[in-house]
DNA sequence: CTGAAAGCGCTAACAC
DNA sequence: GTGTTAGCGCTTTCAG
């Protein structure tokens, strides 16, 4: 298809079609006026010449690079990638590319990231992280070009995107009680977390301020220890538990296996993100909470794009809904 | 730092240093000659003013934009990331960035993708996938711009990076024989995966051609099953087991502990990718193969970079060693 | 040793 | 309707 035999330009093409350059140009960008036939005759040499403007040129003219940075300190990927994926989706279409910079949490590597951005003059930027409540390590204000912060933190008056995890842990639980649960307990990360205190909130609006919560940590371990906890203590063990995470309930689920308890029927859990391979195999599959980062990705490119172009939007928080993915760890659902 | 208003073009730099735009250009590229007095003034003066030439004019001239494409078909980015970072990595420092594209399996969406980057002019492409024995669905041969393979299977005369699965392989199996395990068996996925093959091949010239080798799929399940089937059979059982990924291997340590097998002090066991939320959060954290996926990507990088500037490399398939990751599910090692 | 001038590939006023 | 002309910001001969 794209062959090597150098480019073409735009000169081939007008000579080709028989006309000037400038003729050539306006035919194929749908500006000025000229007769249809002409339009479409340059456009059926361009065609067939291979013609592909180069996009420096253009760029260099336009002020417009149809490209855009991703900026992340998720190294994992874990938020990132899902997120990309819709930035990305929203993009291609419109022939804008991006170029994705990992900068770590090392202030002079995400300078040297956003310098080489500016210099490329993207036409916007994402900032996006792997907290909500925690700012990238560079200062993203007073750039000439937009930036769109997703999942992550920025200054009030910026574009910002969150998953609305109140809104999520709301739908976890009430899922539990609409299964019959009345002794839930929620067991998740360091109470420091924004996404903590926010779970945190919409359980308890829930189940009633006095929901039991355990804070810990986000790991596999410390489900296992929260389970040794609760069933080792005197008061009426839980019949459902709302983890933070899906590692936290996989390690519940397994604690749980481990002294014979049965998930579901004795006991629902539920985890919150639904990272595939973790809530996957547990045993049984959780059920467990959706960001839809993808789709906070396309919505976080659609709005760079939107400011690229000029149009104006309305800066502030927007959170997205999270999404129940029901699974076999609640019972209910399909069976 | 960056400031918006109207960046500083290199016609100011020369008029604050009183040269003309040749000199001053000539002064910041090191080209050309001139009293290193003058150099020295208008470099200054270029600082001060913040002077960042614009990359679009300068691709424009030189033909090369700085910029290359990934492209990957893994849309999960267990391997993309690294390899990702390891690319920035080693082009960051000489000012190129990346476009990350995920295309999925889906010809049409590659095609976009790919002319995408051909129109940014970008100076190369590192193809990359999640199986070295499988091809993306593009066409990336006859393009005018160089192409490294990385991960992913690739034309015999391109410049083509994989990992080292037999020496990997062979090295995990010597150390479960140094450690003195005698029975070891190979649990690992289909058959039809080279990758397979490699591992299946290197354990078995270690512990000669009658090693018991299980083949089955990539899952936690699979590890479940390999250890019912080992355990149910007659014969004697295993006193190590190596697993083709970390998933097989967590089943498998899971399934010996339900068993009352203890993992390392009867039966060693050992994973294969160093997915870290897998291997560290199994019981015993996993002793498993690294495929130093960072490396192989700075590698990549290195050569994209090296091939777009019109030096010579020697093309066909290069193999990087991967390295065993000591934790507990062995023995062995640290205690 | 330094500067004037040409031009990379394209678009946009303005003439014809 | 179509073509001529002037740049976008930079690098690079080639005179001086």
């Amino acid at each position: 298809m794209a062959l090597s035999p150098a480019r073409v330009r735009i000169y081939e093409v007008a000579q080709a079609a028989g006309v000037s350059i400038a003729t050539a140009s306006k035919a194929l960008n749908d500006t000025g006026r000229m007769a249809e036939e002409t339009r479409q005759r340059v456009r059926q040499v361009a065609a067939e010449l291979g013609f592909r403007p180069n996009a420096m040129a253009r760029a260099l003219l336009s002020k417009r690079s149809f490209t855009i940075g991703l900026l992340t300190n998720d190294t994992y990927g874990r938020f990132t990638l899902p997120l990309m994926a819709g930035v990305s989706e929203a993009l291609v279409d419109e022939g804008v590319s991006v170029f994705l910079c990992t900068i770590e949490d090392d202030p002079q590597l995400a300078r040297v990231h956003v310098d080489a951005l500016l210099d490329k003059q993207v036409d916007g930027i994402i900032a996006s992280g792997k907290r909500i409540d925690r700012r990238l390590q560079v200062d993203l204000t007073n750039l000439s070009i937009p930036v769109v912060y997703a999942f992550t933190e920025g200054p009030d008056d910026a574009v910002r995107l969150v998953s609305d995890d109140a809104q999520g842990a709301r739908e976890a639980v009430q899922w539990l009680r609409g299964l019959g649960r009345r002794r839930i307990v929620h067991v998740t990360g360091p109470g420091s977390f924004a996404s903590v205190q926010e779970r945190t909130g919409a359980f308890r609006e829930v189940v009633g301020p006095d929901g039991q919560v355990l804070f810990g940590n986000w790991s596999e371990a410390w489900g296992h220890e929260a389970v040794r906890r609760l069933w080792q203590a005197s008061a009426s063990q839980p019949d459902a538990i709302f983890c933070g995470n899906d590692q936290i309930a996989r390690g519940v689920c397994d604690a749980l296996r481990e002294r014979g308890v049965s998930v579901p029927a004795e006991v629902s859990v539920v985890g919150f993100d639904n990272w595939e391979i973790v809530a996957a195999a547990t045993r049984p599959p959780l059920t467990t909470v959706d960001m839809n980062l993808k789709q906070l990705g396309r919505e976080a490119g659609r709005l760079v794009l939107a400011l690229a172009r000029g149009e104006a939007v309305t800066p502030g928080l927007r959170k997205l809904a999270c999404q129940l993915v029901v699974r076999q760890s609640c019972g209910g659902g399909v069976t």
